[in-house]
DNA sequence: CTAATTTGCAACCTGGAGGTTGCTTAAGAT
DNA sequence: ATCTTAAGCAACCTCCAGGTTGCAAATTAG
């Protein structure tokens, strides 16, 4: 059980980035976007951008498709569904070590 | 709202660490632990864990109460509360974009 | 008082994350 | 055929995360 969400911790890690948090945010709405497009706004180069793309699509986060000569990024929801098991996994031992808590001080 | 869940990045990196995940579920039983009783079963040295917890106190997610010669450290619920936000976005916006993409494709 | 336990502090090492620049290759546009 | 745009590749740099070791300080036990 407990390697059971070890394998969680790079999905985490690839999270763990405001870049890549805005990355995710612009793709998960569904319309994939190249490269170039993704760059846009930011400050950073083109490349800083790319490398950023490969730590998500390392964790399954993203997956690229190549449409000419451009490379269409698009969302994967799978392994963020995965994370949440962990959290909600921390959060019901959370909620029981309390109801524990509130039993204890009623007796 | 770009920039409000920007400030999740450092708690998804503090999470992004197999020793840490395991630590926060140790900690999220309720019970305080000293740092030596975490550092326990662990292959890392004192000083290792140590480490860790500091990662995870700085982003809220523990805090220490010193007691004697030892410091138990307890599980804070918060921050990870915060990052469900970001989840929730995320998934939501990618609900909606497929059943915008079901919508056309029924018309 | 002395010995053992628990931390804290500081120095140090190594690898990789995050970023840049420069050049090449592939694919559309004219 | 040429120009332009999108992306890939590779080298390089800097800085910090993660880990170790060694020693000092505080607290508790005998």
């Amino acid at each position: 059980m407990a390697s059971k969400w070890r394998v969680r911790a790079p999905v985490f890690a690839a999270l763990g980035d405001e870049t890549r948090l805005s990355l995710v945010a612009k793709l998960c709405g569904g319309r994939p976007h190249s490269i170039s497009q993704l760059a846009e706004g930011s400050k950073l180069t083109r490349q800083a951008i790319t490398k950023h793309l490969r730590v998500l699509e390392s964790v399954g986060i993203v997956h690229s498709v190549r449409a000419g000569r451009e490379s269409r990024f698009e969302f994967d929801p799978e392994p963020m569904e995965g994370i949440k098991e962990y959290l909600d996994f921390v959060s019901e031992k959370w909620d029981q070590a309390l109801s524990r808590l509130v039993s204890f001080v009623e007796i």
